[in-house]
RNA sequence: GCGGGUGUAGUUCAGUGGUAGAACGUCAGCCUUCCAAGCUGAAUGUCGUCGGUUCGACUCCGAUCACCCGCUCCA
């Protein structure tokens, strides 16, 4: 006995088989690879379609599978397709250019990293040699010690007024140079803060100056939705409360890229951005929250793994801090356990956005909606109109870690069958939606089982693959079909040639039934939920 | 960015300062009437990359890249 639980899923062994069996390459591999970025082979593409498929059909073709919205009528939703580069003027609005470059600072002799902008530093007036100690703003402990050290360093006990706080922001290079770290023991152990702007630079045009023609790779949809809003409005007959959605590739050029595919430099999101009456936000914030979770459960999340998070108040996005509240729905990775990582953020964006929008792109008022079911009541009976900025509820998921988890959650160890492991993906989800087999490659099975693929891929080729496969033995196709993830295997045999019936493979179970030849295209719809 | 670990066939891993191995998988053929069966055969690696030491480096040294773990970060 070896003390490895063999239901412990362990993240190397998904990734092998990622790679074995095609699912998720490293991208740029024959050149050594490049950090944070991943390609999806032949499974894993049909695999993250599926998952965006189903996204889609539940969004935008059928919002909320008919559900109605908590003013009990049919939820809107309307897509667009944006560009991934905008004018940069778009990521100023958003607070991107400005807002989000926080200069980090390095400890060499404790290791550790600090925000630069979350430290001071103290010392004695007036002292412009003498050493001066840092501490990390309103962390009573960190400024005590710090004052301890101060004192020690001074050799008596300093009176508050005799002590001078800057921002270590404020510090130049001599200034580091006698500063002590939050934790450490000698001076000029910090490194010079150093800014992180996490978009993508890129140049338009082909002279290719950087700085006179600078644009922004998108590293987020959201915003090209927000810049669409007006357009929206004015050329499609949707009013508010209604939400526009899009799916798209966004990027990031993450401090750490870790984790597989969690934390990708280049990613895809699927995103509403759901507009309503500031009055109704909270209402459809509670409404997105639980039918998004119940969304991944029905996809194949369904167990413990799944949990809904709402934020602390004080781990609020900026564009969220007036709102209704953000939370996330999180799942439990193996790289994560005990602990979660985030799949998809609802967040109540208040009409930040499109404020900022408003204001920097001088369109002002004009960007505002004016919902003609609101306002006093006119002498006829009619509402007068009411002009505001909406509010916006998000629901932002990221496909790629939404395949992540199907990947993890679906992973089966099972020592007892051939393959000693198998894909348990939900039929909807699944690469491979079914396999036909002739149980041995002659007596008139091959020609029957090519008989059925075609008829298979005829009904259900556009919602995944249909194999089929007549080499080697039965068992080793039942095998590769369980690492692939194959819900259903139809198999022809010498039966098949008298009777016309057939038998049905379940991957979950490993039995069978059989059934007869004509009835197998309405048993896969069966199982795809059809 | 910092620290630790790893890098040899598609996968999992041996290996030794002197011409590169196994198992499984893959492919072909035979066989085969239901779970990676059997038999025969085949393909596959610039031993992550670059440089250095050496008569000779997969092995020792340096750098670099990538992945994993911890810290950090995550609009």
């Amino acid at each position: 006995m070896t003390d490895k639980n063999p239901t412990t899923k362990s993240m190397d062994d998904i990734m092998a088989l990622c790679k074995r069996r095609g699912f998720v390459y490293q991208a740029s591999e024959i050149y050594g690879g490049i950090n944070g970025f991943w390609d999806y082979g032949p499974l894993g593409a049909q695999l993250k379609k599926n998952l965006r498929d189903a996204w889609w059909q539940d969004v935008v073709m059928n919002p909320c599978q008919g559900k109605p919205g908590p003013n009990g009528q049919p939820v809107r939703i309307v897509p667009v397709d944006t560009c991934i580069i905008q004018n940069p003027k778009v990521w100023e609005a958003s607070g991107h250019v400005g807002g989000f470059n926080d200069p980090m600072v390095d400890c060499r002799e404790t290791k550790n990293r600090y925000r630069a902008d979350h430290l001071l530093c103290i010392g004695e007036k007036g002292d412009k040699a003498g050493r001066m100690y840092v501490y990390i703003e309103a962390n009573e402990k960190s400024y005590e010690a710090a004052r301890k050290k101060l004192d020690k360093y001074k050799k008596r006990t300093l009176n508050d007024d005799e002590i001078d706080i800057c921002s270590l922001t404020d510090l130049s290079a001599d200034g580091l140079a006698i500063s002590v770290g939050p934790d450490a023991t000698e001076a000029g152990t910090l490194t010079e803060p150093r800014a992180f702007n996490l978009m993508f630079p890129t140049v338009i045009g082909a002279t290719g100056d950087l700085e006179d023609n600078k644009a922004y790779l998108r590293p987020e949809t959201a915003q090209g939705i927000f810049i669409n809003f007006k357009n929206v409005v004015d050329t499609t007959r949707v009013g508010v409360p209604f939400g526009i959605a899009q799916t798209g590739k966004a990027f990031r050029n993450e401090v750490t890229p870790r984790n597989f595919t969690f934390r990708s430099r280049e990613f895809e999101q699927m995103e509403i951005e759901f507009f309503c009456h500031p009055d109704e936000a909270k209402d459809w914030y509670v409404f997105w929250r639980d039918w998004r979770m119940s969304w991944w459960q029905e996809i194949g999340l369904a167990g413990d793994n799944l949990i809904l998070r709402e934020h602390d108040r004080d781990e609020l996005a900026h564009y969220a801090k007036e709102g209704a509240g953000t939370s996330d729905i999180e799942y439990r990775f193996p790289f994560t356990a005990p602990g979660y990582g985030e799949l998809e953020g609802i967040a109540d964006r208040t009409d930040f956005d499109l404020k900022q929008h408003a204001e920097h792109s001088g369109l002002g008022d004009k960007l505002k909606y004016f919902d003609p079911t609101r306002g006093e009541l006119a002498k006829n009976g009619q509402p007068k109109g009411e002009r505001y900025f909406p509010y916006v509820i998000e629901p932002s998921a990221g496909l790629d870690r939404g395949v992540l988890a199907i990947l993890c959650e679906a992973y089966t160890p099972d020592p007892d069958r051939p393959s000693k492991v198998f894909m348990k993906f939900h039929p909807r989800v699944a690469p491979i939606k079914a396999a036909v087999f002739p149980l041995v490659n002659k007596d008139g099975m091959p020609e029957k089982a090519a008989e059925l693929h075609r008829e298979l891929v005829k009904r259900f080729g556009h919602l995944g693959m249909i194999e089929t496969d007549a080499k080697q033995s039965i068992g080793k196709r039942y095998a590769r079909m369980d690492e692939a993830g194959c819900p259903l295997c139809f198999t022809i045999d010498g039966q098949t040639m008298t009777d016309n019936t057939i038998t049905v493979r379940d991957r979950d179970t490993a039995g069978q039934q059989r059934i007869a030849m004509t009835d197998a295209g309405d048993h896969l719809a069966a199982a795809l939920g059809l």
